[in-house]
DNA sequence: AATGCTTATAATGGAGACAATTAATTTAGC
DNA sequence: GCTAAATTAATTGTCTCCATTATAAGCATT
């Protein structure tokens, strides 16, 4: 295990995504640079480098000397990114299962047991988010795309908020679980037309009980 | 028009990034704070937040306590991001073109002229990439899909250094002019599976010659 | 001569101070 | 009383300077 030295700038990055994804900050809620330098202990500069790398990431918007928010996805918007991430990863999947090695396989295997061991755990979704970004990233290392793959972790970056919701609201644990276990069957059996199909019905259908939430908890605060 | 207020930071990023895709900063140069900041004659606060932003567009690799490199692209990685942005444009245009208005058809025949009439004249690579880029945008505008086209032109801004070179180099002028022209009348006729195919043709194609180039480069270089 | 350690040098990372811009508030004019 | 200009306050943008880190050069040891 080698010591990772970190910048400031870096550190500020993984304590304000984290914020964000697991709703401590608010989608909309703006950023104040001061406030949070004073926050974390460290100057302005740290801060606005940080904010200009997480809005690479879609999560903030930043606009000349307006300030930062914290980025809010409508249901169209939010409908668009889990159509992207469709297409791109099930691309992936089906570039990737002829090349998928034995070993490959087996580490899939292991960290799909510790996902599924992860659910009953505390504090499940930060964790669950980060080995579901691992095992899904491990089925599709055959397919040696490396652009295309840091595309897909960077959005689903922006898609997690709305997976943790998921996860914690309504049955998306359970049906995850038998989709993943399913799926990686299917990679074993090197059948890639019914993996693929299964990769976009995972996310499709995760999208549709987003949305479904979305567009609910949009009437409660129009009603308000 | 009005008149815009840039922050220097914007100011770096542009001149930045046209020098990197004109080619005046080499691929694999490394980019010294100090040095770009006496340049432009700003401190080196505004230079390292515009290399984070060229880092987030691919043009830049950051690494903390080493510095910024002008990233090179080797022919896989060429090959992938083509691949990419085929599958993308694909998609985009097959939803936009049911939903393209005569309008929309109107400004792209416009934008079409003034893109073919650029081809003669001086600094042609310049005003080429910023016509095909507004081009492309508007053919692809009836799909109502923000985020993909925002990706798009992300993708686009690493490709480009690589299709000017195309374009200086091989007949990749008068192909593209043709494959345009050819592209338009399809969307005019609705004609989403035939538009969808020239898409694809016109982008991979320009993906073998460029690959065809790089490889020839790499061989003499390596015979030097 | 080669290896490992120490010291010098050059670059980046970060803090605090100041300038520029925006938004809010007050004041002047009708 | 209301609108518009002027002023003030809050926030961001940028500069200068210092701290930290990485690389290169020199030195001693074997």
């Amino acid at each position: 295990m080698t010591i990772v030295y970190k910048t400031r700038t870096q550190l500020v990055v993984e304590t304000l995504r984290e914020k964000i994804l697991n709703g401590a900050i608010k989608a909309g809620q703006p950023l104040r640079q001061a406030a949070l330098a004073e926050e974390l202990n460290v100057s302005r500069i740290p801060v606005r480098e940080a904010l200009l790398q997480l809005e690479a990431e879609g999560l903030v918007s930043f606009e000349p000397h307006k300030g930062a928010t914290a980025t809010e996805l409508n249901v169209s918007q939010v409908d668009e990114l889990f159509e992207l991430r469709a297409m791109l990863e099930a691309d992936l999947l089906s570039a990737s299962i002829p090349n998928l090695s034995e070993a490959k396989l087996e580490e899939a295997t292991e960290l799909l047991d510790r996902l599924n061991q992860s659910l009953g755990k505390e504090n499940a979704a930060n964790t669950w988010s980060e080995l579901n970004s691992n095992y899904h990233n491990c089925l599709y290392s055959g397919a040696n795309r490396p652009q295309t793959q840091d595309l897909v972790n960077t959005l689903n970056k922006n898609a997690d908020r709305y997976i943790r919701m998921h996860l914690l609201w309504a049955g998306g644990i359970s049906k995850a679980e038998s989709e993943h276990n399913e799926l990686l069957a299917l990679c074993k059996q090197k059948d890639v037309a019914n993996a693929v199909a299964l990769m976009k019905q995972h996310i499709l259908g995760s999208r549709d009980e987003i949305k479904e939430f979305l567009i609910e908890r949009e009437k409660s605060i129009e009603l308000k």
